[in-house]
DNA sequence: TGTACATCAGTGAACGCGCGTTCACTGATGTAC
DNA sequence: TGTACATCAGTGAACGCGCGTTCACTGATGTAC
């Protein structure tokens, strides 16, 4: 009984290194291959008939699901880690260690991070059990924000209908103000959304803090995304790293992380 | 003489017409096919043998970079052309209309998009053609502020080292201020960085407001890939539009145009 | 204007590859009595 | 413990496609005298 158990459990674990093994062979190939990922190719690098791997995965496009899902898993857990060593209290470092955890995971997988923040994949549609793992450093920002206004930390502009009104603050602060104080209120249909979005997901979260919490991921992503797709090649080349936490500052103090 | 030249110009216009087309046929295929751009299916759409292509483009590559730099250009001019619809004066309005320009040519052309700002193709190295169509956006942005800067609109902050210290704004304010006053100065690498870029495209720009103008470059940028990548799915549905005008505005104030 | 020659567009066959997926099969490993 | 049967991993051949690129060629169009 219990040999039959562990010759069972042998088994199944020979197959769950296999399985390993073809994803981490997927993965690399990914560098060079992009998202046209090649079955036939996995299987010549495995030195497996190409037939074989589909004991393993019923298809290229499972493949390329169980890939997906590991990249955002990868990234949730490297960001999550980086959070969750520091003091709860203190959102600002928490907002930048996972910031610097997100960009240190895409510089080290840059092509895994091509593969699920860049183009769409012609011809795939990512099936709903990529949700949750792609939720994960989102959640994360969105828990972090939460705590803000929780700790009343984050405190809602409360002037004006929206918030892109308010007084200009002097020369020398960081401030992403309207320097005329005359910017257009938030229009009618973003605030709506934006009040839907936070009953979902952040109900104590005022819609204005939402916003600005949506404009920080939005900057975040979108720096790491062109340090990665070759915007900043001739134009920020030595201080990638600087700039970036920059950026996360910027984006902290708008937000009001502190 | 004149029937010669005639001919002649008969003959090359058919080229450049079957030019064109090949490429019109080519971004057509962008779409279902993303970057895996076939010759062999662009010659059968066409009617032609897929030999016969290679009188118009030497190569694969060839007829991706074309698509590459026709895209950038159209890009370019449909950026360039909004903004020059507006009073010169009116450095918000010609912000909003450079930045709606923009995501509007990505909404009609979301492959396109994807071919020139998403991941990078694998195998591809963009040759140097392509770098001057690509900075016609980026460029527009440049003298959007340089006029700024000129017309002493936008103040450079003066206080403190960097662009990351300053004074909070009361609440109700649209401010991306420092909220305790507190974040450390500018990064030196950054700050002789940010120098080096000012000298070279923009010598009357001040750093940190090169800086905040890049921050709102990537924002305009990372909102507009987020929305066609699909990032924006399940969450940001009914007010895209919106929210892009409202981002704008956010970073209009931030760098100070109005 | 007419003729000889040169240029050019497009053909069709071929080279040497690649791919995902199916299917009948062998042989080893695991299970039940 | 031993034997009969079931499960499973991996094979090898095949189906029916795809691809970029080269090359000798035909026939039409353009050019020079």
């Amino acid at each position: 009984m219990l040999s039959d158990m562990t010759a069972k459990n042998i088994r199944a674990r020979v197959r769950d290194e296999l399985t390993s093994e073809i994803k981490a062979i997927a993965r690399r190939q990914l560098a060079t291959e992009g998202a046209n990922l090649s079955l036939r190719a996995v299987a010549r690098e495995l030195g497996m008939v190409s037939s074989a791997v589909y004991r393993y995965f019923p298809s290229r496009d499972d493949l390329l699901t169980a890939l997906i899902i590991d990249c955002y898993d990868e990234l949730g857990a490297a960001a999550e880690s980086a959070e969750a060593a520091v003091d709860r209290a203190d959102l600002l470092g928490r907002w930048l260690a996972a910031g610097h955890g997100i960009r240190d995971w895409a510089l080290a997988n840059p092509a895994e991070y091509a593969l699920i923040y860049g183009s769409p994949v012609p011809g795939y549609k990512a099936p709903e059990t990529t949700v949750g793992p792609a939720a994960r450093t989102t959640n994360l920002i969105t828990a972090l924000i939460a705590d803000g206004v929780a700790a009343g930390t984050l405190a809602a502009p409360s002037a004006g209908a929206g918030s892109t009104t308010g007084s200009r603050p002097g020369p020398g602060s960081e401030a992403l103000a309207d320097p005329a104080g005359a910017v257009s209120p938030m229009a009618a249909d973003l605030a709506a959304e934006l009040d839907r979005i936070a009953a979902l997901i952040a109900p104590a979260v005022p819609r204005e803090v939402l916003a600005r919490g949506i404009t920080a991921w939005i900057q975040l992503f979108g720096v790491v995304t062109f340090e990665l797709f070759g915007r900043f090649q001739n134009l920020i080349e030595d201080s990638r790293r600087s700039f970036f936490d920059h950026q996360l500052r910027v984006m902290a103090a708008y937000v009001g992380l502190r």
